[in-house]
DNA sequence: GAGCCGCATTTGTAGGACAATTTGGGAAGT
DNA sequence: ACTTCCCAAATTGTCCTACAAATGCGGCTC
């Protein structure tokens, strides 16, 4: 793993945060990227110290930061291992922030926007429901946030995680509040591919969103689960077709295996298809999880 | 916090673990307990030092693993405080172990299986789109060992807890497959409470679980989607008699504030009701999210 | 009374020493 | 030649000490 690049990199950013944090960010970040592949071994605690040049000290803080997100295990005699992905905390916010720093995988946000499509509808269901008048207030706020900062990028996209996050904490599920970061790093990234793309003028997005406001205040949990799966439909069109243009960019065809080991079936003719995310086209999914736990 | 009972308990139970990890557990146990609770702060090192007879080196490692997941953050000069819940990171393994050492709150289990009722049948719908045969076969494996272990609880645990995780597994979602530790925690939850309650017979749920993975076999992702909301709603009921009769036995009324904050309406009648969780009856949910911030 | 400064406290970093553990190879015996 | 046992080297784990840096607080000055 060649730590003397990224190391160095900006001296003065991030000087805030404290050494054990950033050697933390660093490793995380690498390893997030793949460079020790899960069932490979960090280099020793010397190695790491002298590339670092940092002590031992601040780095076996760093390192037990990273333990303590499910990344990495340590063992006398053997080293610091990378643990198996399928190990890996992916709520924690920072394993996400990390996943993004390196580009982010087709599979990875993807897979983000599949969870949120399970999640938010029920969460706005459930908020329309439970929530109280001071919360459904701050749902509202953000939306007006949101069509005041249409302009400016950073605002709008604070706004619009808080309209979500807010949504979320409306429930009062705790494990549900968690899923926030999880949003954060999907606008993060939808931002970062998107910001031409959107097939969709801003102006339908907000609108979106205030429906699905006026649903939560006026307490009706269907219309709520409807409009908020509308929205993250579009929501999910717009990253598909920014997805499609880069993977077009960048490598062509990928397809082999485009074949028969998920049949396409758009949708069982079968009862009544449960209303949110609809089976959805999907021919990659080329990895069968291969349960890789090689070692060097 | 009291320190002095709990630090030199079990001395050679879990002396596998290192000495950070142990200190780990026990302040994390503390903490999801709410021995500091949220905004307020631990013992300074050099006191924490003393009490556990630790030294600083360790102590430091076991607290860097703890805010690894979010539960506390240090600052010079300031000390250590625990972070609001809101900002855990609650579908870490340990931290939902942690919670469950502790007397498991009823909004803990019950936001549990919410979460679960909403993830869950979506999970096996996937599944029946995706799952390799390999995959299909060691759910029906599972399925085989719940009835060969029905006997045995520990053995029936695993083997339950194994059939929720490949279906995870199988919809090849990074992040669907890191709900895994909150199934096992659901399952060890219901484990301790309903040991004995279970209206419905073994054979029953047994019979359910088949049939969820008959459907997945057969790729019929709509039947998934309902026999796996109908499974958990059957645990769910189990899970729900048992923290009555808990409630019931323990404390007696804590209904204050049983009144119109969340107005009770069972299910709006508007368009039809989304298939899955159906909007439920709960009557508490007392804490108004307080925000609390409050120092010592 | 208000503002500024220094001091004390607390966490952060450095560095060295030794302990514990496990891997792997080498030696010895069969 | 093969197996078994043991020792030694390598690596993380723990302890210790010292100092650095930040920051809240009290006291001092104006």
């Amino acid at each position: 793993m060649d730590t003397s690049s990224s190391s160095m990199r900006a001296p003065s950013m991030r000087a805030r945060s404290n050494l054990h944090q950033r050697i933390a960010r660093d490793l995380g970040e690498r390893i997030a990227a793949g460079d020790p592949v899960p069932g490979k071994f960090l280099p020793t605690e010397a190695d790491l110290c002298a590339r670092l040049a940092v002590s031992r000290s601040a780095l076996r803080e760093g390192v037990r930061l990273l333990a303590g997100k499910g990344l990495i295990t340590s063992k006398r005699k053997v080293g610091t291992v990378v643990r198996p992905r399928t190990e890996w905390n992916m709520f924690d916010p920072d394993i996400l922030a990390w996943h993004l720093a390196a580009a982010p995988t087709d599979s990875f946000v993807t897979d983000l926007f599949e969870v949120r499509r399970i999640i938010e509808p029920w969460a706005a269901a459930l908020a329309a429901q439970r929530a109280d008048a001071p919360t459904i207030a701050r749902i509202g706020v953000a939306c007006e946030d949101m069509v005041r900062f249409q302009g400016k990028a950073e605002e709008l996209l604070e706004a619009d995680l808080r309209f979500h996050e807010t949504i979320l904490e409306a429930t009062g599920n705790a494990f549900l509040i968690s899923f926030g970061a999880l949003i954060e790093s999907a606008l993060h990234a939808s931002f970062q591919l998107s910001w031409s793309g959107s097939a969709h003028t801003p102006e339908y997005s907000l609108r979106r969103h205030r429906r699905v406001w006026e649903t939560i205040r006026e307490r009706k949990p269907q219309d709520a689960f409807a409009l908020m799966s509308e929205l993250l439909r579009s929501a999910i069109e717009d990253v598909h077709d920014a997805l499609l243009t880069r993977r077009l960019a960048v490598t062509e065809g990928n397809g082999l295996f485009a074949g028969p080991a998920a049949p396409e079936r758009p949708s069982a003719p079968q009862s009544g298809e449960p209303a949110g995310p609809a089976p959805r086209r999907r021919a990659r999914r080329n990895h069968p999880h291969p349960n890789q736990e090689e070692r060097q």
